[in-house]
DNA sequence: TTTCGACGTCTTTTT
DNA sequence: GACGTCGAAA
């Protein structure tokens, strides 16, 4: 039986025991807020609560596995409780209740194929013949998506964001309305539907939401500071009845702010709920005062925070953190290999060793080092195995066997086959998408009879009806694909031989499914983490390797010892958030968030030469280091090379 | 209509 | 430095 008052100081014991009503936690970096949660699912549990009327929403998919994770670890009845990102859970109920909102099924957008969607939209009102100038798909994606996740109009948006377009605003409106239809006609579901669709549900049915609201008697929600306004709006009407609700957050550490999240969420907690109880924890378990001391300095230069100031709470001393002048970043790389074998040599595992980064490119000369000397590590963040070309390939064609209709899909494939470029992939599509049925014979009737493709729309035709075979296991179907897509990989591709590894590694990973529709719902909202890249040495070592992550990406998280590289204007703070004092602020708060990853060991790296694109430019050191405040609190040495006194830092 | 080469742009974080 | 887009040739 746990005893709660050995284990927790008096503000987390009363978060801990405060079940009933609404509280508001603000938890500062480190405060162990984790365990809270963790604790708080254990106390409820023990007071005879189902672990099923317990639900844990966050944001990030990494916490929220970290989140279920460690609360299972001391009670298995833990298991049991409900959660996971606010997407899937939403995909869960609407998976269940599609049909109130008028959809049999429906198909999930990855982010790609939205973009995909929102440009053919675009295009089909002509915006590009008129003005080459008109803002791509990506750019429009994120405008509207935007819209959606602030709650506010188009012209709003572009307004603060997109002054530049701001004459677009009506366009950019309809091709917003065209995308909606468009997405409606082909039952497909983007992110942000998920949300949407599901605040939608829980508007106008009440008999469901309070089917959902006595299901779910305690609601908890982690990273509250990330949360948009629909998800907001969704922990209320999930909440408001019995007002078990718990959100914890930290306005410091709010750096979603390009997705629509809000910190504002947080302020506006205590007006939605009534009588909230209102619970800082500031004791800091994680790092020791010295790096603590930085982070303090960091954060007095913020804006708009509430005060806060994390005071070690263990008798812990250290090291102050480093500040470490490189040359380049080869040479860089090379002193963080050293490093990380010196402090391997002193017993520090390369697991709880970490180097973070705001951009992934930033990592690529470390990645290089490290496996030149055979270091493992684990790369998370950037560009994600699923978001691959090839992957997204060989997935297309499990989608147009799930669902024939999905256009995006067949124009993907398709326009794999030679000789066959947009203007036939949509020809064919629309002969296609106009039987309710998929009959793969329909692919060699058309008018191409002839035609230098024909044999290959056989053979697609052909792997397509063999795979589709009725009662086929999802892992047989991957493998027949795969059969069918090997030529056209090694043709497209140089380095087929390292994508024919991600596809293996996918294909073990259907062998988990039985139905084709949950694996490509999880595919898009919840996909396989597995595949971050490993580099090749890390089977032949056991030992579990260093992590190279995204600051994003490393949320939440923990190491000995944190390295961090790239703290250079233009890469933190990033170039393209300069002239926007919000963007900057988000920034900074990025930086934060790297700093208080640390426990024992701080580097913080700076290389002077440029990465070599931008003619002649060097490097200046990064503005959140750059002040009085800052540098007095960290050691200043020169890397490798005897780097001079006389850099122009 | 496709494909390939030149040119210009942007460089990011996640569901 | 890579990627995407645009224009011209096949």
């Amino acid at each position: 039986m746990l005893n709660l008052k050995n284990e927790l100081n008096p503000s987390q014991l009363e978060v801990v025991n405060a079940t009933e009503g609404p509280i508001l936690v603000i938890a500062g970096a480190g405060s162990g807020k984790t365990r809270v949660i963790e604790y708080r699912v254990l106390t409820l549990i023990q007071k005879k609560i189902s672990p099923q009327a317990i639900l844990l929403l966050t944001f990030t998919r990494r916490a929220a596995n970290s989140m279920l994770s460690r609360a299972s670890s001391h009670e298995p009845k833990a298991k049991l409780v409900e959660g996971g990102t606010f997407h899937s859970f939403a995909y869960s109920i609407l998976k269940k209740h599609s049909s109130l909102i008028g959809f049999d099924t429906f198909s999930i957008l990855d982010e790609d194929d939205s973009q995909e969607a929102v440009g053919l939209c675009a295009k089909k009102i002509g915006v590009y013949d008129l003005d080459k100038k008109f803002p791509k798909k990506d750019t429009l994606k994120k405008i509207i998506s935007m819209s959606i996740n602030k709650e506010k109009s188009i012209e709003e948006v572009m307004e603060k964001e997109y002054p530049g377009f701001f004459d677009y605003s009506s366009l950019i409106e309809k091709i917003k309305n065209d995308y909606q239809r468009y997405k409606i006609e082909k039952s497909y579901f983007d992110f942000d539907d998920l949300l949407i669709y599901l605040k939608v549900l829980l508007t106008k049915r009440e008999d469901l939401r309070l089917e959902l609201s006595r299901k779910y008697q305690y609601i908890m929600v982690d990273e509250y500071q990330d949360t948009n306004k629909p998800q907001a709006a969704i922990t209320y009407l999930l909440g408001k009845d019995h007002t078990n609700v718990m959100v914890v957050g930290d306005d410091a550490q709010s750096i979603y702010g390009f997705r629509g999240a809000t910190h504002e969420n947080i302020m506006e907690f205590p007006k939605l709920f009534p009588g909230c109880k209102m619970i800082k924890l500031e004791a800091n378990y994680r790092s020791h005062q010295k790096i603590l001391d930085v982070a303090n300095a960091v954060l007095s230069d913020m804006k708009n925070k509430f005060p806060k100031n994390l005071v070690c709470a263990k008798d812990l001393s250290g090291e102050k953190p480093e500040l470490l002048l490189f040359r380049n970043g080869y040479d860089e790389a090379e002193w963080l290999a050293a490093k990380i074998r010196e402090l391997r040599g002193e017993g520090v595992l390369f697991c709880h060793q970490a180097v973070l980064f705001r951009s992934a490119y930033v990592s690529i000369p470390l990645q290089i080092e490290l496996e030149k000397q055979g270091i493992p590590f684990e790369v998370f963040g950037g560009l994600k195995f699923y978001e691959t070309a090839h992957v997204k390939d060989l997935v297309s064609h499990l989608k147009v066997i799930a669902n024939p209709k999905d256009e995006l899909a067949w124009a993907r494939i398709l326009t794999l086959l030679d000789g066959i470029g947009p203007k036939t992939a949509q020809s064919i599509v629309s002969k296609i998408t106009h039987t309710q049925k998929f009959d793969a014979r329909m692919l060699n009737s058309p008018e191409g009879q002839g035609k230098k493709y024909e044999r290959s729309l056989r053979k697609l035709s052909d792997a397509l009806e063999n795979a589709g075979a009725a009662e086929k296991k999802i892992y047989d179907m991957f493998a027949l694909l795969m059969d069918y897509y090997y030529p056209i990989l090694k043709e497209k591709f140089d380095d087929w031989q390292q994508r024919i590894n991600d596809l293996e590694a996918l294909k073990d990973i259907t062998g988990k499914y039985s139905s084709l529709r949950d694996f490509l719902a999880d595919f898009a909202i919840d996909p396989p983490e597995k595949g971050s890249r490993k580099s090749e040495n890390s089977s032949t070592e056991e030992e579990k390797p260093v992590c190279l992550s995204t600051i994003h990406s490393a949320k939440g998280l923990e190491w000995e010892c944190v390295y961090l590289i790239g703290l250079v204007e233009g890469v933190l703070p990033v170039s393209f958030s300069l002239d926007d004092e919000e963007g900057i602020e988000e920034e900074h708060r990025l930086f934060y968030v790297a700093l208080t990853r640390a426990k024992k060991h701080l580097y913080l790296a700076v290389h002077y030469e440029n990465h070599g694109f931008s003619y002649n430019q060097f490097n200046q050191i990064s503005r959140f280091i750059d002040t009085p405040e800052v540098l007095s609190r960290l050691e200043q040495k020169a890397g490798l090379n005897q780097y001079e006194e006389n850099n122009t830092f």
